[in-house]
DNA sequence: ATATTATATGAATAATTGTTCAATTATTCA
DNA sequence: TGAATAATTGAACAATTATTCATATAATAT
């Protein structure tokens, strides 16, 4: 039966209630810190959503312009640009103009493999 | 160079523009459906949070009770219940009491897979 | 040149989300 | 029993987000 009294950070106020104050600082130590915390929050949050979703599976066989994956979405051309920005913000996807069309393909294989994986746990 | 003028779906009143029907058509096979893609795009959505991503990545090496992760966090421990409901609701986190303290862990080997891939990629 | 096509962009709006607060449940201890 | 502890819950609010609409850019065609 191990003691499940809390403890207390913060100083004297004792503000903060802590049962396992080896696990928190366990923790403290093995996670991942600020910036690549928020970077890889990002690229999980882009791909959390349904049409962002469908747009890389898409882009994960074939490169595909504006209109083509708004044909395969049911969304605007607009509302595609959109997300598509986001995609490159993060440099997962990139862009290769030929003419008036643009072309869309995956710029990271990393996400490729995170890709191929959710698929794995969802099938 | 290839056709780039744009075909048409949507029958007579022509509302959707394509350039490259054999893709769209493409992805529409290969794309996981309705089901699968909510669940998946999910998952990545839980773990599109900075919060949440540091819970599972505490989670993946000890469990851990609700005042623990919220010392560790620096958030309420009702902020931290509310973002544990939404793991438990997609049994990725699993619950175990003991007494008054309730202990939470990972409750699916992909999504611990998933996450060190996640790192294996910032870092 | 001008018109057309393909895409991008900014502003606005509607929907979703994370956190807080107050109240509640469940367990242990006295 | 009653007090204290650990966690949950629901409502409310502020912040973020996705989509739409109108407009702008960039390339091609006439």
């Amino acid at each position: 039966m191990p003691s499940a009294k809390a403890k207390c950070l913060d100083g004297e106020a004792c503000r903060i209630r802590v049962i396992h104050l080896d696990r928190v600082e366990r923790a403290r130590k093995e996670t991942v810190s600020g910036k690549d915390l928020d970077r890889l929050s990002s690229i999980y949050k882009v791909l959390g959503d349904p049409s962002r979703l469908k747009i890389v599976m898409a882009l994960r066989n074939v490169e595909m312009c504006v209109c083509d994956l708004a044909a395969f979405l049911g969304l605007t051309e607009s509302a595609v640009s959109h997300q598509l920005r986001r995609f490159k913000d993060l440099a997962l996807v990139k862009s290769r103009r030929e003419g008036q069309v643009i072309y869309y393909s995956l710029d990271d294989e990393h996400v490729a493999e995170l890709l191929n994986m959710g698929l794995a746990h969802v099938t």
